[in-house]
DNA sequence: AAATCAAACTGATTTAGATCAACTCAAGGT
DNA sequence: ACCTTGAGTTGATCTAAATCAGTTTGATTT
């Protein structure tokens, strides 16, 4: 294993963990977050490549990463995978099974990667006693949809470039969230991820890359990300002539 | 007023409205139904390009079409209109200012159309007595995330005849559903609002048009269609060689 | 009925990005 | 150390769809 920084010890509770300041705990009283504690389900580490659930799974539990990362992916109509999200640490995910009680996608993590499982059932009756929770689930579905609403604006109306440009300027803002450096990072998934993502071909996310690089914009090394001259890829996506 | 048939009187409760079956009242017992009733607010009709609710606007209600058709869209960072959504009657909308409080999309009717309006703070409160209706929302929620992730996979992953084929099909399934005719019908919005759903330009759509029209996949005659080749459409999407 | 205006269609041309094809580089495996 | 393998980069070519430029149609106004 040589994600050394992966390697440490599960937490035993919330109230341990150093994602908790932005996750459901957030909200919650302290008698209110022990009885969440008790619902939460700490597994050991999974290994890259490894799933968390498969598309077709029966929907049980939703996920928080607390390290690593994750990405989901769905099967279209003739075989086709389609990456439809990235989560990064302090991210939730798996909430798509919800609607029809089976996972429409499958979620694999993309480096050694912890995991917290909610079960959704235990959730469900913790309603009873902590009403706010439900609430919860509710805002993280409507936040999802956001989400997935601002990548239907992408891909419908932006170029490769502004695409890309989009991407690392929203992992450069999760990681921020984190704090995280916000200009030097290692992005977890692949050129074809991205590109499988951002409905582009490998070819063209790398010479996306290289222009970024000699116009200053960044500089790029594999998945070594350090990104100069934010404004510039800000303005990229906003002002000129990219999109249709 | 030409739309004679949505001239109609106001229902005065879902029990008398004819979308019942798959509305929200669906799963609702009789003394549940009766206390939905006294919440949702039925408004006189909107005319064709009436907003129900504008982007920025405070989160207070959802909606559910009941006859005619709305589109959704979203300013994208400079100024660009993005349509997120067409729903159709039957067809719930507006919980995407859920997460934030306020509206992340406007929403205005494609035709003169009634709408029935959940306030969503009565709904809350009526949680409490009718629990299943907070369920009701959740699955809610989770199927409009399903939506708009295969619209995801749609635009990163598709050419532009999938695109619109992938449409026409989504609608006809979605009218049969309605108990409405699914090979011909009229479709509420323009050229150029299906171009920016699909992420092309007009002319692409309009040459898509003709292109299946000449395959004998379908009659178009403006906005009146008749699908005479689902199966070959349906071919078009799945199988050959349209995607990247 | 003529004039106006917007939506839709069609043709010609251009271009962003896909496809095809090498080549480089780093990581394991034997 | 050598071979294999897969990810990533780069160049040359091709093509789907954008852009530009009319034309057609149908609704609305006068």
């Amino acid at each position: 294993m040589k994600n050394e920084e992966t390697a440490y010890a599960i937490p035993v509770s919330c109230r341990d963990c150093r994602m908790s300041t932005m996750c459901i705990p957030l909200s919650l009283r302290s008698d209110e977050l022990y009885k969440l504690d008790q619902v939460i389900q700490r597994g050991s580490p999974y290994q890259t490549k490894g799933s968390i659930f498969y598309c077709g799974d029966k929907f049980t539990s939703a996920y928080a990463v607390r390290s690593g990362s994750v990405k989901t992916y769905c099967i279209d109509n003739e075989g086709r995978e389609q990456v439809t999200g990235f989560f990064l640490p302090g991210e939730k995910f798996g909430w798509d099974g919800l609607a029809t009680n089976y996972h429409q996608n499958t979620a694999v993590a993309m480096e050694t990667t912890s995991i917290c499982e909610i079960p959704y059932g235990q959730l469900e009756q913790l309603n009873s006693t902590v009403p706010s929770i439900q609430k919860h689930v509710i805002k993280l579905l409507s936040k999802e949809i956001n989400t997935d609403q601002r990548l239907i604006a992408l891909l419908a109306g932006n170029s490769a470039h502004q695409r890309l440009a989009s991407l690392l300027l929203n992992i450069s803002a999760r990681l921020a969230q984190q704090k995280l450096s916000s200009t030097r990072f290692r992005l977890p998934m692949s050129r074809g991820e991205i590109s499988n993502y951002l409905g582009m071909t490998v070819e063209t996310v790398s010479r996306a890359f290289s222009h970024f690089q000699r116009q200053k914009y960044l500089i790029v090394n594999k998945k070594e990300i350090e990104l100069i001259d934010k404004p510039a890829l800000q303005q990229l996506i906003s002002n000129p002539d990219g999109g249709h």
